[in-house]
DNA sequence: TTGTCATGCTAAATCGATTTAGCAGAACGG
DNA sequence: CCGTTCTGCTAAATCGATTTAGCATGACAA
């Protein structure tokens, strides 16, 4: 029947009083407290096995250790894990405790969520999105620091993959490989609304940028429907049935990429050794395809690192993430 | 500078005391409030806006309308979301909130985790495997309600795929679709010890049991060191490859699936016409697969529901819940 | 001897709720 | 007219910490 042991528990073991117990273990200086009388208490303290309650503690000083991470599971739940596993790993090693949510796009549920946060007084707020877009948010409680991962909304400070220079070095990578003819099958216009994405546009721009610095133009370029491998498998169909196919693709995604191998099953051609593929994401996928399949990962664990540190330490109003680029094999010298 | 109303606030207002407040707004019978007293108590509160501060609540009660949640996320996050989406929603539908952590297999990561969710007095803890297997953990906090999902630890209440019958039902649909020459890829020894897998023992089981009802045997039966595409694509070349190929696989999981895909591939086969699969798991992957694979689905979002249920109403030791068939067109009538 | 100042500690208020015990007045019975 | 019971409500304790204000005691100077 032994209950936790209180800080009342320690000051009647210690010989002194509560505030003492708690001047003492806070470490507060300037408090006169005998050498000996300290030494007790700590003395106490551990023989007992004594630890704050966090509630009362909460109670108390208005603060919790703990974060609220809510983020928008509804379209799409494939990269979740990898964000959050970041943002538990980086509020673990500040010693604090994550209250999770999930809500849709139902703007209620979300002011639900945040509004159950801020009562249970988290101590920051971490927004993520599982596809970089631009959302509205409800008002943040204030006095609560709120960042948003991998997402734009109002003047929140946001933390983004660092699309630019990703899609600049994709495309690099290629053209450094030897490749000329080069094709991007999944420029879609519709990507390039910030509702629908904060940073396609960026990517894009990268690739774009790198195009012309090398003095290139793509030998084709095909918009999509969606980045799923049905339309891309199509798309890449008619790209590499044409007598001068590209020697090398260049993938919206990693789903894209995905139709671009079962079209070139299709069509008896060899990933890499016909036709290289470079694609963006770094999904589950990329890596069960063989030849693996080459590409820019979203740091979404980093990511979700970030945002707690940010949260918690706010500073930056914009941190844009290095994308590393994944080595697999897909990309090799085109032939001849 | 308006902070959040206290119930004083409200005592105040409707010109009462707190403690009238408090009989009111928990609805207690048997207190000998008059109606007028109630009625201003919550005109008060409404008007004013009022909700119980929920850090003061948990001091006083000792419940905090929270669970903890933790997994291991180490070795397949994969499936990770699915999971925690089922917990989110079970515990929104009963206004629970969540704290996860996320442990590796370090004893003492799973110790701290628990100690920490004890320490913040969640309601009940449900620890959710990745994969199913048999776990040891470190004893849990008396008085707070503890579930596995998707595992086996101790006396410990589970929630378990119900593999027999997904094994069975597998197999039972292959062979109704009108397959007598089938082979087995990926029975795998190493799976049988329960720290490696709580629950594939029981898939075998319930494959063998159709098997046998049917009075048929596997043409070929493989072992697998891993269940990945790698080794599943070079033992069903072999399988494939042969003469008297079966005209039917059964898969052990969606990745030995896909490896089955790749080989056909190679070998000219069309999934489906030339040679069924049918597998289990139900990951993304199964979806981008053309055509698209049937597949026994692990049900981790009714798992993670189930846990929550069960963890905050105890009752059974042991949940099974149904696996079901997804048909996407891997599986059809053998040819001839 | 008395006043002043450190020193070393503690009593009590506080955070915001719940809950126990009990007060004041009305109604009722004798 | 007095005692009992019921009615309607509240004061105060409690949960477990932090923090403010201040009480003893001893040393030292005048």
């Amino acid at each position: 029947m032994s209950k936790r042991p209180t800080q009342a528990d320690v000051a009647r073991s210690a010989g002194v009083s509560a505030t003492t117990v708690s001047l003492v273990l806070n470490g507060r200086t300037g408090t006169r407290i005998s050498d000996d009388a300290a030494r007790r208490v700590r003395v106490a303290a551990e023989t007992l096995g004594y630890s704050p309650d966090p509630t009362a503690l909460s109670l108390r000083t208005g603060r919790t250790k703990t974060l609220g991470f809510v983020s928008d599971g509804v379209t799409v739940t494939r990269y979740a894990s990898a964000m959050i596993r970041g943002v538990l790993d980086a509020a673990e090693s500040k010693g604090q405790s994550v209250m999770m949510a999930e809500v849709d796009d139902h703007p209620d549920r979300w002011e639900r969520a945040i509004v159950d946060l801020s009562d249970r007084k988290v101590d920051a707020i971490v927004v993520g999105l599982m596809v970089a877009r631009t959302i509205e948010l409800p008002p943040m409680p204030s006095g609560v620091s709120t960042v948003i991962v991998n997402g734009l909304s109002g003047g929140l400070p946001s933390v983004l993959p660092d699309e630019f220079a990703a899609g600049r070095a994709a495309a690099e990578y290629v053209i450094r490989a030897g490749h000329r003819r080069i094709a991007f099958i999944g420029r879609s216009e519709r990507m390039l609304d910030p509702v629908v994405s904060a940073t396609v546009g960026r990517r894009y721009q990268g690739i774009d940028r790198a195009m012309a610095d090398a003095g290139l133009h793509f030998t084709t370029t095909c918009d999509l429907p969606e980045w799923e491998p049905g339309p891309a498998r199509e798309a890449a169909m008619s790209v590499l049935g044409s007598p001068s196919r590209p020697t090398a693709i260049l993938a919206a995604n990693d789903r894209v990429a995905f139709g671009v191998y079962q079209a070139a099953a299709d069509l008896g051609l060899t990933i890499a050794q016909d036709v290289s593929v470079m694609s963006f994401d770094d999904e589950a996928l990329a890596d069960y395809l063989r030849p693996g399949l080459t590409t820019m990962r979203l740091p979404y664990r980093d990511m979700g690192m970030a945002g707690v540190r940010e949260a918690l330490n706010p500073g930056n109003d914009l941190l844009e993430l290095p994308m590393p680029l994944v080595e697999r094999g897909s990309v090799a010298p085109p032939r001849g």
